[in-house]
DNA sequence: GACGCGCCTGTAAACGTTTTCAGTCAGGCA
DNA sequence: TGCCTGACTGAAAACGTTTACAGGCGCGTC
């Protein structure tokens, strides 16, 4: 049925290795004779076969990517800079999401074993030091946006809490006092961090905090709409709100329209991602800009790296920095 | 480096076969040696090699996903729901996006030869006909969202005529005249299909069609926008927008705000996908209800029955329905 | 006591490649 | 003529599995 290298080498009348030498190039071979298993070849569609193929160079040119239960655009962002530095150097993308705990991400790695040449791991909520530990040596792993100690791993994170405590003080400079934050979860080490940056900057100037002004919320439009409704309900009423990431900052300008508040005039909002919606919401957001894309690029750039060299490069841990836009949702405390 | 099912089986003290059969349960053994090699396998950490086990079984377990260059929220629901059926049953899934033309797409098929049981291909630019013309037979393939004849091949479809026609329709209800309509690429099915929705629906009902009230886009947020301003500048002006699709409508709706004009009162919006940031739109946005998620799902169902059955199956062309989400940017015509 | 039949186990082939090694052949040189 | 070299080619091993086949052993039956 399929066609195999062995049907191009009876067709061509030579023998195999003649032709692995010929689509190769990993070898002297007559003109006429390469000319011909050429011409067979594509003859006979010929292409070679991915699983005997990796089983023995042993590469799979595959990358594996495992990444939470992310939604919308931050996810789509994320795979695309990894997809596209991939593919650049000819390699595949095996994705799997949704993994909630540390078996599952186990599991995941075991079926993947022999499959792909290294993983991209995204998982903020646990504990990445337990993960990665009962990885084989021998297999590249990067890190994004986990917690973990050491120079023993290739890490790549984004400046969340300095992008918090700048946004935080942007707010504060534009004469607020009352800041409300609609948080993430708490295992959530981004969240979590940008949780600390928020407070810091509070403390730093000086200002109140209060424990009503910090709302639960799960990085969902949803929560951040339930977060806003809450918060513009609250008295004495915050003059800003800053969200944990822009989908929860989206929800809440919603949920401030809702209200009658008008933003900035009565509230403003920032968020943090800033994905490509940001710009577009009504007032267009303010929001801590994070490269997404990039840090898929990176990511896949240093794994690339690693399986070139076989894991016996000096690890790297990097932070991606962050920048603030300022646009029209937030404006200067009137009240 | 590696542990083999060879290391395995020395370790035991038995032949390779019979850990095979421990492993895998596929044939009778002794309870202590069995207990004694499922002993040494946790120990060694033993698990068997994917491109092995893919060379001699001709199962990979894996479904390749060929996406057009998709952004946003759309990219991401596909995905989750192509990711979570597949994962149900044991599979991964291997994604490759930005596919412009038909060599392209060939060449990741190419690639993936032998590293995959089938394919989910969206290709909604380009003839679907030629691109899966040379494939074997033997390949398993289901086609979304692409433009396709006969019943050769599982395909699956949104009801974009019948959506946009059905959204077009409510316009006309709420008493516009003046509609406009921001359009995808020509060349896109999907697009073509909802321009044709929309210019039935007013032929339908006998209203007038303008050229320079159909403007060209391309499904991201900066075309909606910059057609926004150029119908909010029409005289006369428009009394609704329709959008091919929820991006655009975005960017439209922040370009009315932009030209100072109030949405509904002025001039009404609506969209087409129904993504989920769509509902914390200000005002929220009336749009065109697809099961995103649903769609990969089925897709996925459909293409896992294909690989189950060899491809041996009777085709199935099946088309998703789509429902109207009234919300508040489209309201009475009061001019 | 011979035979057949289960159960358990091992040997070896097969999957489709790459690659090492050895071989053939022509031609140049002594 | 004999030898060496270099270009070309083929045979076979290797990668890590599964599985068809066969063998050994204990036990029951005639």
């Amino acid at each position: 049925m399929k066609v195999t290298i062995r049907d191009v080498a009876r067709e061509a009348g030579v023998s195999v290795a003649t032709v692995s030498r010929v689509l190769n190039d990993s070898g002297p071979v007559g003109d006429e004779t390469r000319k011909r298993i050429l011409g067979v070849a594509s003859r006979l569609r010929y292409t070679p076969d991915g699983a005997a193929l990796s089983l023995i160079t042993r590469r799979t040119n595959t990358l594996g990517v495992l990444l939470p239960d992310l939604h919308g655009e931050f996810f789509s962002e994320v795979i695309r800079g990894i997809d596209s530095t991939a593919q650049r150097s000819g390699y595949h993308v095996l994705v799997s999401r949704s993994h909630r705990d540390k078996d599952e991400i186990e599991a995941a790695f075991r079926a993947m074993r022999g499959r792909v040449d290294g993983h991209v791991v995204m998982s903020p909520e646990i504990d990445a030091q337990a993960i990665v530990a009962n990885l084989p040596a021998s297999c590249p792993v990067v890190l994004l946006n986990c917690v973990i100690e050491g120079t023993e791993f290739d890490s790549l994170n984004i400046d969340n809490f300095g992008g918090a405590h700048a946004m935080t003080r942007h707010l504060i400079g534009l004469g607020h006092e009352r800041i409300a934050f609609i948080a993430g979860h708490e295992r959530n080490h981004d969240a979590a961090e940008r949780l600390r940056g928020y407070r810091e900057a509070l403390m730093d100037e000086g200002l109140e905090q209060r424990a009503e002004w910090e709302r639960p919320g799960d990085f969902t439009e949803a929560s951040g709409f339930r977060a806003g409704g809450e918060i513009a309900a609250l008295s004495p009423r915050p003059t800003a709100i800053f969200a944990a990431n822009d989908s929860m900052a989206i929800g809440a300008l919603s949920a401030l329209r809702e209200a009658g508040l008008r933003v900035p005039e009565d509230i403003s909002v920032a968020g943090f991602d800033d994905i490509p919606v940001a710009r577009y919401m009504s007032p267009p957001l303010t929001s801590v800009h994070v490269a997404i894309s990039e840090l898929g690029e990176r990511a896949t750039r240093t794994l690339l790296q690693a399986v070139e060299e076989k894991n016996q490069h000096v690890k790297c841990q990097e932070t991606l920095p962050t920048t603030l836009v300022i646009r029209q949702s937030c404006g200067r405390n009137i009240h």
